[in-house]
DNA sequence: CGAATTAGTGGGGAATTACCAACGATTGGT
DNA sequence: ACCAATCGTTGGTAATTCCCCACTAATTCG
């Protein structure tokens, strides 16, 4: 019994879309961005000024994707864009100041969010939760 | 660094539709059907028969979304479906000797895709990861 | 130089998900 | 008997995801 519950693959699957769910409400109220945009934002502070291509590759997206998504964001003024001197085929997407402020405070809602929904854990088990689906996740790519 | 792969959710997420999309490509290979159809087999296998908005509550589906997932059912003759004579506005749905092959013949190739995608895990990292999820997919409804 | 490759662009499209409104048939409550 | 609620059905719609092709500009390789 309980067929549907007891499948890994199926319970992770609703969670995650729950959760992004919800987060993706949030953002949309308190930044105002969206989550993918929150996604390319995040890409940014971490790595630095990339290419788009790049960002593509880092989040999966399609470059055509990209490059709507890197519209939306420049109306915002959340990233400049600028040729990259090295190689003039490629831009050079950095985040603005705007841009880095913002993504801080999603961040914060973010994770506000998250321990809304893993509060039926101890902090030792999101620990463990997080390692094992990473550890999950480092065997997708391969 | 690596803000995205540190948030549960977007691992979760992540872990979850990949797992989702290669056992759906499985199951329509093997015993031809879609995963909805594989989770209203597997309702009905757990439960025996029901009504069809039993069911949809149970999957979370649309009633009328429900309405369409029983039509092909219905065509493949996986299920059979007749008025509950306790109240004739319900159906009785109920699974065929066909219906309940092909599930158990999917059943088995869903358990082969996860035994794969967690193949990362020992045994007992499967079981927690599970309970963990179950955990957190328990406090989602409530 | 000429050919092949890469980065970004524009314009799509197919499939899925998740809804919603309105309706007929049936039932339960009063 | 009447009214409200429920079950299934039909016919939509909006948003999302994921993908594809053709094209320009710039670069690299032979």
């Amino acid at each position: 019994m309980e067929t549907l519950l007891g499948m890994t693959t199926f319970v992770l699957h609703k969670v995650g879309v729950a959760g992004r769910r919800e987060i993706a409400e949030r953002l949309a109220v308190r930044p105002g961005i969206t989550l993918w945009q929150f996604a390319a934002l995040a890409e940014l502070a971490d790595q630095g000024p990339s290419a788009q291509s790049t960002l593509a590759g880092g989040l999966g997206l399609d470059p055509s994707d990209m490059v709507r998504l890197m519209d939306e964001l420049l109306h915002d003024e959340l990233v400049s864009r600028e040729r990259d001197p090295d190689d003039r085929r490629r831009y050079r997407i950095a985040l603005t100041g705007l841009g880095r402020r913002t993504f801080t405070t999603a961040r914060t809602v973010v994770q506000k969010v998250e321990n809304s929904t893993l509060s039926p854990l101890t902090a030792t088990e999101r620990a463990q939760l997080l390692k094992l689906a990473a550890k999950v996740h480092a065997g997708l790519s391969q």
